[in-house]
DNA sequence: TTTGTAAATTCCGTGCAGCGGAATTAGTAT
DNA sequence: ATACTAATTCCGCTGCACGGAATTTACAAA
């Protein structure tokens, strides 16, 4: 239609299969077929170049493929031009050594949270794949809550008023004026903000803000199984370290 | 020459490329040319398929090209801990080479233990299937065992929670607090763990863990047949050799 | 053990897409 | 203005990526 740039179609989608493959610890040749729609003669000759160039590697018959070591150097380079992310880095690592717990922070970005940095690798209960670089929903995630309970109000009227407009699933609560009041009243109470709880074994996020001169600009979050405690004795081993955590990313702006 | 795996010329020049814009916060099409050695025709073709995946950027005519913010996407799923399956790897071949009997190593993954890596296919005595990629219980298996009783106290109790809260049967055991300090105290005691003997001429496992800057970060296992010597003949024989594997994996990290 | 079967892997002829040298355009220095 | 360098586009050739079909493999059931 608009512009015609040509595109290497094996280069998008060699791409494509190691997204997917950074998508679960491992990935059978079926379900790279399934996730991709990719013909799977096609998808072994893409493995094999990926594999021979050190960004894949073959665990088993059984449970397929994986990400090698080599793609680290794909985004090594990359960094956000945002100060704090470079600064919030440290603090999380120490957290996550410290505690276990995987440690993520995110930024603001229109109606959703955009994850920056996280120490998903340096933890060994990261079960899910990292959220790096993905958007999340402003309303349902612990950081878009942190966030949006402690921005100005200024901002958190425009926000609101975007997601109000909004026809997306992940907006919906924002229809719900009264459950919004409830629950920022309830996280600026506590000082910290939670996921809605989910069943099952998923993490769940405890998040609180980051200030810059005494502006919420990002949220941290811990990310815990649900499973292996409840939400009250999650806040008494971590809150205080969190906002310990947090006041001195501040400190260091 | 050997091994004659189709390799996807674009792919692996993509990669390239991709790799080279990481080196420096934007690089101009010569200095791409330069370091590539591709033509200049090539790597715009390429850069365009890059950019319109969102991996790479144009910046401008003179600064060149930066990488996008998607490349964080290419190596998301990666874990810190695939560095220490690269190490272990040719010491656990050459422990088969020398001693025949499969070796395994494997990391934690919440409260279960993932297998990395191992020889199977190296040893004539492998008679069972293959568990690379595959999950096995934390506290029936003799890796398992080995990486709860020297991982670090936190971590320890954290998975224990997560056990005891638990209602699968490989966890049964959590629930039996003195079972597990006599369990825990008996490995550390005698520097190895095993799998609890099964009858038959089913393999038994001997595991070591593996620390990386003092901290246990995987366990490896040596699998025997049972009916081919006692546990005390095994660890007689081979537990010097696997602690000494051990000890030059984490000297290699 | 043998057999069954679902999945992974290899094979191979077709055709088109990636190739790169040459021509063109844009931006910079004199 | 003019010359010069680097970026971008053009285009005919050909080599290799494509993917359906055939084969092999691993595992489980009998």
């Amino acid at each position: 239609m608009d512009e015609k740039t040509q595109q290497i179609q094996p280069v998008l989608r060699a791409l494509q299969v190691l997204e997917t493959l950074n998508l679960q610890t491992s990935t059978s040749l079926s379900a790279l077929h399934d996730q991709t729609k990719l013909p799977k003669s096609t998808l072994v000759r893409l493995l094999d170049t990926l594999i021979a160039g050190g960004y894949a590697r073959r665990v088993s018959r059984k449970a397929g493929y994986e990400v090698g070591e080599r793609v680290l150097q794909l985004s090594g380079g990359f960094r956000y031009a945002e100060k704090i992310v470079e600064a919030a880095r440290p603090f999380l690592s120490a957290l996550t050594a410290q505690h276990k717990w995987p440690m993520g922070l995110a930024t603001p970005d229109g109606d959703q949270m955009l994850v920056r940095t996280s120490t998903r690798a340096e933890s060994p209960f990261a079960t899910d794949h990292d959220f790096l670089g993905l958007r999340i929903p402003m309303l349902l995630s612990a950081v878009g809550r942190a966030y949006i309970a402690y921005c100005d109000e200024a901002e958190r009227e425009t926000v609101m008023a975007l997601m109000r407009n909004s026809k997306a699933r992940r907006n919906a609560m924002a229809h719900d004026e009264k459950a919004v009041t409830r629950l920022l009243t309830g996280i600026r109470k506590h000082g910290y903000a939670t996921t809605s709880p989910t069943p099952g074994d998923a993490l769940q996020g405890m998040a609180v803000p980051v200030f810059e001169n005494g502006k919420a600009v990002a949220a941290m979050t811990l990310r815990y199984f649900g499973s292996a405690m409840s939400e009250a004795e999650a806040a008494k081993r971590y809150l205080a370290t969190l906002q310990d955590a947090a006041a001195a990313i501040s400190a260091g702006l």
